[in-house]
DNA sequence: GTTTGGGCTGCAATCGATTGCATAAAATGT
DNA sequence: ACATTTTATGCAATCGATTGCAGCCCAAAC
């Protein structure tokens, strides 16, 4: 931090007749600084990059220059020649679920700290936008990306290795290996949840699962539930597994199906914290008891999940964490290292308030 | 005197083992497109950025070799020389408040309607920060900046119309009248909450505020709900205002030191529903009744909002609207429109769950 | 005294696309 | 048939910073 007065006039470059634009009105630029401070561009451009190159005296020089001047860096410029442009994109599947914009807030400060910048782009679960959307990330200039999921069209892989951009897959483990990632097993994850339903009781278990097509997370954790009930041996009917977008409404309508079934479920694992807000909601409503009568899980632990009364039974994905970490290996590719490098974040199982072993096992 | 941030200092990595080229690692360039349809490159250019111009036969042409070639191209290329980037930044306090993220999702998605693409930065309430990113966010080149709140710190004001960058204000309204925005009026909004409380009979009014500094909503939301009891002759006691920051704890906190005072408060208001949320969950922790025993109100209407039991009491914000419409009034600008537009949304009070008349009104 | 080498600095080429101007060909008007 | 406008294209300058290479200066080594 540095103080100057700015009480005196402030020199002002000649103003050279420019077409009116948007970019840096002011027209400061390399050589207004070192024309200022005595120097060539090449000086000035290293005093400001890479300072210690730069001889201490005329660095004060320039540095003073540069405040008088207000110069600020033209990035277009600088990313054309350096093949540079310090700034990374997150392709994520939406802002409006709140698990991803704790994540994605993560992973904007962890760049942030490291001197990058996050450039954003949503594709709403639809693997097709996922490429339209990439393209024009790559085309605006990123050093690299963040992608959810490990399951994406091909054409997109294509796109990432002919571009030779560094990129880290996140929210998912990529069974291929052969693409960085950081993220947790939800296959496993889900197994647990179930895995611990049938533990203290349930034999009547349905699912609310988000919409699978394009979604290997979603599809990942139905198969664990799947896995878990297989395992002992018990039978998941198909009308016992609604599939529903991400949404409060999703999971009301859904708890709407699966109370009208005989046998009624005594348990219903929801393939997100969002859908079993709304499944309990909806039970609220027909003034079911939960857990006391139907139990419910949810998955990803978001903080509203704390909120809800009674305190919702869930996963616990670490999303800061995650965006932490997708930052610290995607920048360490970007600075050249090599290497397919796997995070696997730990998940746990949050055991609250709307779960309770089935009224059939309690006297 | 004036103090000036000089943070543009670029990080400058320690050694990177091997620095990759991260741009267009297929080479594929303008040339290459052009000598493959054996015409200039200015064509080309027209060709896919003015196609009208450009023959019907050669725009042919030209397409199937930039799709034979897979020509991707260069953003910091075209912007250098259009100065232009079709980019657009948005410099918002968190993406950790739901409500945030809804707006800025609706603005990415509008942004994205019209061609532009979104660059994000935080600044978690401190004004200085939000000088540091707003700076980093011209420096890459945006087109133009979507800002919350209206005010600021005079540096920001002064970097914005240095630069010449185009730009809106959001989430409240400008009273000065001369940047254009985009929001409501906070003020007047808290003020018709803590009326209806009045209306509704409540006396002991208490206020959880978010902090204030370097928050204009806040302050306003704050100014407003005084505005009302001085209206009504009714004290507001320095202990009956708390400030927190916008989170579940500082609202938990927060009623934790109101339950405490003599006499207690009937009624509560909240800066916003997550200060009110967590309110409302201490007032469950310690077997409170809402809103028999206490009534409680909120902020904002997030969707959480619609899962406490009861429903909370709060103000509707078009978040939505808010976005898009940021997003078309700052086009607008970009695309030369002249004046200083004032757009201004209607909010609503929605009586929900957790406001009731006081128990003495009651018989 | 000469050579060597390291520390600083400047020159000028370069990154890849856009666009004003010039020109040629085709369409239109008289 | 000739003048004039319109349409389509190419040439080459340009945007603003970075960086390889060369050169200068001065101190240390020989």
């Amino acid at each position: 931090m540095v103080v100057i007065d700015c009480s005196f006039a402030v020199f002002s470059p000649a103003l050279p007749t420019r077409p009116v634009t948007h970019v840096n009105k002011t027209g400061v630029k390399l050589t207004d600084v070192a024309r200022l401070a005595r120097v060539s561009t090449a000086t000035v451009s290293r005093a400001l990059s890479q300072p210690q190159l730069v001889n201490a005296e005329t660095r004060k020089r320039i540095d003073a220059a540069a405040q008088r001047l207000r110069y600020v860096p033209h990035g277009a410029a600088r990313a054309l020649r350096s093949q540079r442009t310090h700034t990374v994109g997150a392709v994520i599947p939406t802002l409006d679920n709140a698990i991803f914009a704790n994540a994605t807030h993560a992973l904007q400060k962890a760049l942030e700290d490291r001197g990058y910048t996050l450039l954003l782009a949503c594709h709403e679960f639809n693997l097709q936008a996922e490429i339209k959307v990439t393209r024009s990330l790559l085309e605006r200039g990123v050093d690299g990306l963040v992608l959810v999921g490990a399951e994406h069209d091909a054409g997109l892989f294509t796109l990432l290795t002919d571009f030779g951009v560094p990129y880290v897959l996140t929210w998912a483990l990529d069974a291929s290996g052969r693409h960085p990632c950081v993220g947790f097993d939800n296959r496993v994850a889900a197994m647990r949840v179930a895995s611990y339903l049938i533990d203290i009781g349930h034999r009547e278990i349905a699912m609310i699962s988000g919409v699978v097509a394009g979604n290997d997370r979603a599809r990942d954790r139905l198969a664990g539930v799947r896995d878990a009930l297989e395992a002992h041996r018990i039978a998941l009917h198909p009308q016992c597994v609604i599939e529903k977008p991400y949404t409060l409404a999703g999971g009301r309508e859904a708890m709407q199906s699966l109370l009208k079934l005989t046998p009624r479920p005594t348990a219903v694992v929801c393939a997100n914290d969002v859908l079993a807000m709304g499944a309990v909601m909806e039970c609220h409503a027909h003034a079911i008891d939960v857990p006391q009568t139907l139990s419910i899980t949810g998955f990803d632990d978001m903080e509203a999940a704390s909120i809800l009364v009674p305190p919702l039974t869930t996963v616990r994905v670490p999303t800061r964490e995650l965006g932490y970490a997708a930052a610290h290996q995607l920048l360490s590719r970007i600075d050249g290292a090599a290497g397919t490098p796997v995070t696997e974040l730990a998940v746990d199982l949050i055991v609250r308030g709307t779960t309770a072993p089935p009224a059939a096992h309690r006297r």
